[in-house]
DNA sequence: CGATCTTACGGGATTCGTAAACATA
DNA sequence: TATGTTTACGAATCCCGTAAGATCG
């Protein structure tokens, strides 16, 4: 009478499904209209499913119906595995639908507070239901938080060719001369890299591949890299080159909050000071569907982006 | 690109074998090898799955193979979730299967301790891992514990049309007399029913149908029923009788029980006391594969026993 | 006799495997 | 170039819906 080979694997959702319709209504007419299926079908799809399993679920006449024990103890676990199955799948399709999700990106300090934030503005006006924790963190950080997988994207300068690194330019940001008020450099549009030898300059105090930059153009330039202050914070920075401590050199994306710290920023001559910015995720590690969104946007709204300095 | 209806209802096992078989293995081939599909059509068993989500679970070339985040974070719901289908599944086979199980089942006292025994070895012969809890109590208690749900099935005598009980007639049980050693009627090859008046009775003291029979059968022969003692045990029943503190009428299946208790039977002429053993089931309540296999067996065993008295 | 489930059967969609094309390290 | 995945395509299977049949109360 059996089938003969009792295999899960041939068992359908469909099927068990069917079965739950079957055993919540109790009748085959109204659970076939509730699954979207001619009484036959349904009735065909439940006796596929016992001959499979090796016995009956149901017992039923024309007119009385009632779950046998076995299935009287199989119905609550069938619809629990099913709710569980299509939470997990409505969840899943969710977040390809980009309805739900979480992302966790990582970006430098100029980008993090100058940029960022209008390129995540536009992405939560798309996509409100998907949680984004920024990490504003300097470049190195970046690069080793992606590299490790602790942000799934990352925004810094190129870190150069990386085995497990893939960078995506977005523009090129230019280092811009930030002086107080009144400074003799003030009237030029721009600045020659020779004339910063004069001055005393302000840097970031941690090893920083913005520091290494910033000293090795300079001795490419015959000038003495001596920082005569350091700071760790660009708001420190610019708060002492306002006060008339001395001069310094940031990328072009802080020169709003220079501005807004009371100095005053002018491009170096021949943009002798630059560094691509891009977008860093892992190689051979895809992104999820709300990264990719959330890429496309940064790409979309700042791709060859211009940072020249302006007042 | 993707397939357009995003319906949980499509997806199916099988895909979701599939992927966790990719998953696992990481590799199509061995995918396939594993699930025995083909490479091809394992990939489109995924491509199918990934469609239907809306987004792609893996990130594969030639060469290189990932998990996208989403399938991630599904892989191990989906296995857990496969798991617990199977193990549901393979316990239901097995019940079919009569692999395992449970039956509880009710028996009046006469065939619990004289005919079920022999009956149950069989059925734990065929069917080792089964559990059977036998509860042997009053056929009224055997009646109420089916009506209720209490049992599965009961052994007792026939209730007579009942609405909502089904049962199935196994044998005629003739009641016996129960005389001590060297009693007067003992030389007798049968017992007239009128000569039981002359002899102190003794009976089951709670009220029973058991005694009601008695009692009816009695007054319809003219004969007073007025036990000089009453009991609630067979066994003290039949000491008090081998004692030679009167007689009694019991069950033919308590015959030899009562022969080992010291005790001798007789049949009744006529068989005028006899009453129907049989199965008792509830109706429109299927039973499970096992009490219907114990059924069988039961059937099998005890179908147009013979019951008469002898030594 | 009426309501309900099951069987019969033809059409359509799905799924499979083989073979060839394709892509990446 | 070699390995592993995807596309192409014909064949087999499975699944569905309509219509007729069976069954129990």
């Amino acid at each position: 009478m059996p089938n003969g080979s009792f295999n899960p694997n041939n068992i359908t959702l469909k099927q068990v499904r069917a079965f739950v319709a079957v055993a919540r209504s109790r009748s085959f007419a109204e659970a076939a209209a509730q699954i979207h299926l001619s009484q036959p079908a349904l009735s065909i799809a439940i006796k596929t499913l016992e001959d499979t399993l090796g016995g009956k679920l149901l017992s039923r006449t024309t007119r009385t119906f009632a779950l046998t024990p076995e299935g009287e103890s199989f119905y609550p676990t069938a619809q629990r595995l099913l709710l569980e199955w299509d939470h997990a799948l409505v969840d899943l399709g969710n977040r390809f639908a980009l309805k739900t999700g979480r992302i966790t990106l990582a970006a430098m300090p100029s980008f993090a507070a100058n940029l960022m934030p209008q390129a995540l503005f536009r992405f939560r006006q798309q996509h409100p239901n998907i949680r984004v924790a920024l990490h504003d963190v300097i470049a190195e950080e970046v690069v080793r938080m992606v590299r490790t997988g602790r942000a799934e994207i990352g925004i810094s300068f190129d870190p150069g060719q990386q085995e497990d690194l893939l960078f995506t330019p977005l523009f090129e940001d230019a280092f811009v001369v930030v002086l107080p008020v009144g400074h003799p450099l003030e009237p030029k549009a721009e600045v020659d890299i020779q004339a910063l030898g004069e001055w005393d300059l302000i840097t970031l105090q941690a090893p920083s591949q913005v520091r290494e930059l910033i000293a090795t153009t300079l001795q490419q330039n015959q000038l003495r890299f001596s920082p005569a202050l350091e700071a760790h914070q660009l708001v420190t920075i610019g708060r002492m080159v306002a006060k008339g401590m001395g001069i310094s050199l940031v990328p072009a994306l802080c020169q709003q909050q220079m501005c807004e710290l009371g100095a005053i920023c002018r491009p170096l001559k021949n943009n002798v000071l630059r560094r691509q910015v891009g977008v860093l995720s892992r190689r051979r590690y895809p992104l999820s569907a709300a990264s990719d969104a959330l890429l496309d946007i940064l790409v979309e709204t700042f791709a060859d982006l211009e940072t020249q300095a302006s007042d």
